[in-house]
RNA sequence: GGGGGCGUAGCUCAGUUGGUUAGAGCGCUAGCCUGUCACGCUAGAGGUCGCGGGUUCGAGCCCCGUCGCUCCCGCCA
């Protein structure tokens, strides 16, 4: 018999009654009732119930064991008595009656008991990860984040895609977040940059003629973490063709996504086909670049309603003359809603969005009569602190916009164009989730493509690339060549050939069909500021490389984790990350980071100095 | 860098208007219990109320500061 097992915690079925089998695995939990005692002994596959009583060989040890504990366990598989079957367990007809328990690995008292559903601080968690790993929560986590990976892997093998391994240690890359530095030993004062994606070394891969790259690829960035932001490091599945447009990429990228999210979606829906929303389009209708279509309000512009002559509310309108816009989000039968609600909302806006505040008017009645003569008519009830400013006329073309119905109320976002959109999209959410409009089990993905090549940067009073600045402007390269710097309106109006994948209001991807031409590089980078010597300092390697025979190229890179994370149901990253750091980036299991000896510091010609403190 | 929330037993939490000796559940220790599967029953141990200062006759509670965790903004595909 083998040293420590003849069969995993969740492999005995009835048809195991009888035999003598072996069983190692954790001492999940203990009921001792004196005269008979119950071990659930569990591992990796699952839980058996394991008995002893005075008449076992085994009892005494038994007695002395408790939670956690790893054994190992030699007995007789027997039908469990009439009655006492336990039909939450696959092994729950069975058990195992022990005749001999050798402890192979005792523990102290748990800082965070395994067993049970109760949560705890994530400071306590991540320390005893490993402990909180063997929770069922967790370590399924964990398992269906593999299973995904293996699955994306042969999707993309499936349709042609190379898997390729790009450097760890490599240098600085435009994608414009901070670096992750290794000092280098041999070069005193030189520093290797950790990659924050793969993304000159796909595009060289392509200029190398290997046609389709992917790669599950490390990424790294030193920037503040967010609940579905990993600090310090993350995976992409990064991938990239040649010879390609937008549409091909797009053809080569949707069913990998939506195979991969249907085959782990248990059930849940999963769009068939994903939509093309332009950027600015999202940002009127959704007030962002990430919309959750999985909320049905959608938000439009009432600037001109509001601006009308009859209209005295002259707050919006002071607005509008100064440049501003109104934003108007309609929330379906809210004017059931008592006083205190609209009142939070407008505390909320004020408090958390640094907004003046949210106006609405609760749209009581919308009749629509057809009157003899065929034409339209509508009766209409309005109420809100906003109403007695706008006539009747001009009320009912802002329910026809917004699409209204009677009980339904308009809130208004104004403002500079940015923040109205931005708050706009903020109330959308809020009042999607607060109204219950929102069905959490399905998975609505879109496109958002179009995005601005650049923008405009008001403090430093430039251009800037809004994006990756490797994309492929969305103009006949000679239009582009021959585009005046000064001319700021045609080129903030310009696009760039990129897109993101979103899926329920999580950013999963953003790619680009990348410029792969040097001559439109320069003349990109000159429009924001960078004369030819920084292009030449900064991606001389790659200026050259596209300059000896490029093929037009372009990809994308889903994030792994947020896949994962939106595929297990969680809405914070750590639960799908083996070992995760916090949010400081501290790795409070291994101790990371730490100080180095003064041994490594002279090895790498570094001094510390510390911030002073105060 | 900024803002919000939280911090009381190993863990999850309660703690009234500032008032005697700070409580419960889980866990832990000991005892009892022969069919449990969140077993049950009895008893026990376990506290610098994050830390420092202040107000007060008296502070877990009020004030100031500080530290830690977390969420968000900035930042970041």
């Amino acid at each position: 018999m083998h040293r420590y097992r003849s069969h995993t915690c969740g492999a005995l079925r009835a048809d195991a009654i009888g035999t003598e089998v072996r069983l190692s695995g954790w001492c999940h939990r203990i009921r001792d009732h004196g005269g008979v005692l119950f071990i659930d002994l569990r591992d990796h596959y699952g839980i058996t119930q394991v008995v002893a009583d005075p008449d076992s060989p085994a009892f005494k040890v038994a007695e002395t064991l408790r939670s956690e504990w790893v054994v190992r366990i030699d007995g007789k598989v027997r039908r469990r008595p009439g009655g006492t079957e336990n039909p939450e367990l696959p092994t729950g007809e069975v058990e195992v009656y022990a005749r001999e328990i050798e402890v192979l690995g005792p523990a102290a008292e748990l800082p965070m008991p395994v067993f049970g559903e109760q949560e705890y601080p994530e400071d306590i968690r991540l320390k005893y990860r490993f402990l909180d790993l063997r929770r069922e929560r967790l370590h399924r986590n964990i398992i269906k984040r593999g299973a995904i990976i293996d699955s994306i892997r042969w999707r993309m093998k499936e349709q042609g895609f190379f898997e390729f391994q790009t450097p760890i240690l490599t240098a600085s890359s435009p994608e414009g977040a901070r670096d992750f530095l290794v000092p280098s030993r041999l070069h005193p004062g030189k520093f290797y940059a950790l990659p924050q994606a793969p993304q000159q070394f796909k595009q060289l891969v392509m200029i190398s003629g290997f046609d389709r790259y992917f790669q599950i690829a490390p990424c790294f960035r030193d920037e503040d973490a967010r609940a579905d932001r990993s600090p310090g490091e993350f995976y992409q599945l990064d991938l990239e063709m040649s010879f390609v447009t937008q549409e091909d990429v797009f053809a080569a990228v949707e069913p990998v996504i939506r195979g991969v999210f249907e085959e782990f979606a248990e059930g849940k829906p999963v769009t068939a086909k994903f939509p093309r929303i332009p950027y600015a389009e999202a940002s009127i209708k959704y007030g962002t670049d990430k919309p959750d279509l999985r909320n049905p309000i959608v938000i439009c512009d009432v600037s001109e309603e509001f601006n009308d002559p009859s209209v005295t509310f002259n707050a919006f309108k002071n607005l509008i003359k100064a440049g501003g816009i109104v934003r108007a989000i309609p929330a379906p039968g809210a004017a059931a809603q008592p006083r205190s609600w609209f009142d939070r909302l407008n505390d909320w806006a004020r408090s958390d969005m640094g907004a003046a505040g949210l106006g609405y008017i609760v749209f009581n009645t919308i009749e629509r009569e057809t009157a003899a003569g065929g034409a339209n008519t509508a009766r209409l009830g309005a109420a809100g602190p906003i109403a007695k400013f706008v006539p009747d006329n001009v009320l009912r073309r802002m329910a026809e916009k917004a699409g209204l119905n009677s009980g339904d109320v308009l809130f208004f976002s104004a403002g500079t164009e940015p923040a109205a959109a931005k708050l706009a999209g903020a109330a959308r959410t809020r009042i999607g989730e607060e109204l219950n409009l929102i069905d959490k089990d399905r998975f609505e993905f879109c496109w958002i493509v179009d995005f601005p090549m650049y923008e405009w940067n008001e403090e430093e009073k430039k251009i800037d690339f809004s994006h990756n600045p490797f994309s492929m402007p969305n103009m006949a390269p000679d239009a582009f060549l021959a585009l005046d710097p000064a001319d700021r309106d045609s080129i903030l109006a310009l696009r760039a050939i990129q897109y993101d994948i979103v899926c329920n209001g999580v950013e999963l991807s953003s790619g680009a069909i990348r410029n792969h031409r040097p001559d439109i590089m320069k003349k990109a980078f000159a429009i924001a500021g960078y004369d030819e010597a920084v292009l030449e300092q900064k991606f001389g390697g790659m200026l050259h490389a596209l300059s000896l025979g490029a093929p037009p190229h372009g990809g994308i890179a889903p994030g792994i984790d947020r896949i994962v994370m939106l595929l297990c149901g969680e809405d914070n990253l750590r639960e799908v990350v083996l070992f995760p750091m916090n949010q400081r980036a501290e790795d409070l299991m291994m101790g990371a980071p730490s100080e180095a000896t003064s041994k490594q510091l002279r090895e790498l010609h570094i001094r510390v100095v510390k911030p002073e403190q105060g």
